[in-house]
DNA sequence: AGCATATTCAACCAAATGGTTGACGATGCG
DNA sequence: CGCATCGTCAACCATTTGGTTGAATATGCT
């Protein structure tokens, strides 16, 4: 997997990782914090939080004890323009993003907030 | 994987299925046809095909004994908008689309038109 | 020093993925 | 009818994925 669209694409596969990268849309978190809201293991968040960071969608920064977790949002660029290369899809709808994001968080079967 | 962001990031996430899509950007076409530039079995094309299907990324319409494929990018579109919600991507620019297809379709370890 | 907190590592496991091959059903053609 | 073509199915295989648990490392606090 050495294409930069695949590793994006794997990572946003997954319904747990992107719930991470919304809750990183707030703020930078610390990776205790980005896993309490889930119900699985801290272990696992941590791999979740390996996979977005080689794929370039976060960066993770240790200061002291605690490794803080930021959005590297420039990541999604090229996967974003190759998918609007198909379809000239209408200008970013943040209103549709915002319910979107909800509906997604809301219904997750390892979702923050439940 | 009830999600469908999950089915469609995921069937994007691999090379060969990305390089489908780009074929079909092209034109409508029969399995035989679409197998033909990869270096892998019919049967490996027809799984990718049917992955692509149950993502809705493609339909599938059997006509006589030949099964014709066409792209469906609406499908993409949820996809689309839940990315561009974190970056503000620039308005989608076609030149680097097609230089990005080409990369793309060069470098794969079983690209068509090698 | 000694303990608590933050995070990863290592080993393990079940299930999914991406590929192969060979047989098979369905359709078109001479 | 008989044969070739189109495409999928079934069984198999190696690798990856997403999770677990328990131990280990690193930092901070008193």
């Amino acid at each position: 997997m050495a294409n930069p669209l695949d590793t994006v694409f794997a990572a946003l596969a997954d319904p747990t990782r992107r719930a991470i990268l919304a809750m990183l849309l707030e703020d930078d978190m610390a990776v205790t914090d980005v896993a309490e809201p889930f119900e699985m293991s801290l272990a696992a968040i941590s791999k979740h939080l390996t996979i977005l960071t080689r794929a370039g969608l976060i960066a993770q920064e240790k200061r002291g004890r605690v490794k803080w977790c930021k959005l590297q949002p420039d990541a999604m660029k090229d996967a974003s323009v190759w998918m609007q290369g198909f379809g000239q899809f209408e200008p970013v709808n943040l209103d549709a993003f915002e319910r979107f994001l909800k509906s997604e968080l809301g219904s997750e079967p390892h979702s923050p907030e439940s």
